[in-house]
DNA sequence: TTAAGTGCAAATTCTTTGCAGATTA
DNA sequence: TAATCTGCAAAGAATTTGCACTTAA
């Protein structure tokens, strides 16, 4: 596990190195995104930091544009309409998700195949993965209960 | 393996049923899409019956609405700001996309250990799995071989 | 006949960009 | 000081919707 404020360290580092200027308004947007445990977009980041901070959506947007191209942050795509964020697995350890069509409940899931899958396609293909994204799409425990396993 | 005009027949026949009619010109979409080997966008598609039947692009969006959710078709997302759709996998069986982050080149990729997976996931946490899409970033064969290997 | 399908143009929604002023190194 | 950063408003791009007309059942 990944220790956020030895992360956020990185990131500026990172930053630094490449010029960016170490800027109030950027550190926190940064600040929320590695504090954060949910998969947020850049609405919700914004109604974040906008009011701690007078900080223009536009500057979200921005600055997860740069924490992507660098590597600290992924792009998830849960088929809701808006491109969402996580801390890029290979910093924390690959993880799945699984995502409930019914109720939209987003749950964790880390599962080592997928290393072995990885494994297999550059054996197989020559290609040389990176990271990967693996979402799984189903009904959740719950819903599943309030249907009487209907979905089974 | 599907078969294609069974596909667009058992399309035609679920719409019959739900009270959707038996349009000409979002058949030509329906035949585009079954008839298609790549992971075509709207605007390919629309490309593809524009001539063909003087079709608007309005009715493809549609038309592609209707497929996504009778569960024929499946939205994929390669990070191109386009939404792309292929044939349910669970019609045809299900396939990984390896995608190279430098020359965007997909790669169909096959590998079993996905049902082992869902099972998994079914198992420890009480979801039920419907589909998935598992997409590996990464860089492909040639493009590694231009640069040498760096890559590794 | 009548409910569904369609195209056009307008409206929405998410995201990016131009530019003048603010901030950091 | 000099380059980067920022917010605002405007521009773009993908997608959806309102509405009058067309078509299938």
């Amino acid at each position: 596990m990944y220790n956020r404020a030895v992360l956020k360290r990185k990131i500026i580092s990172t930053f630094g190195k490449s010029g960016l200027r170490n800027s109030s308004k950027r550190n926190a947007v940064i600040d929320a995104f590695v504090s954060s445990n949910t998969h947020l977009n850049t609405e919700e980041l914004y109604s974040i930091v906008k009011s701690k901070a007078g900080i223009g959506l536009v500057t979200v947007y921005r600055t997860m544009r740069l924490l992507v191209q660098y590597g600290f942050a992924q792009e998830v795509d849960f088929q809701d309409g808006f491109t969402r964020y996580e801390i890029n697995d290979d910093l924390s350890g690959q993880h799945e998700h699984l995502i409930c069509i019914r109720c939209g409940h987003i749950t964790e899931f880390k599962d080592g195949a997928i290393q072995n899958i990885e494994r297999r396609a550059r054996t197989k293909t020559g290609f040389s993965p990176l990271h990967h994204r693996l979402e799984i799409f189903g009904v959740c425990k719950l819903c599943r209960e309030k249907e009487g396993h209907e979905a089974e």
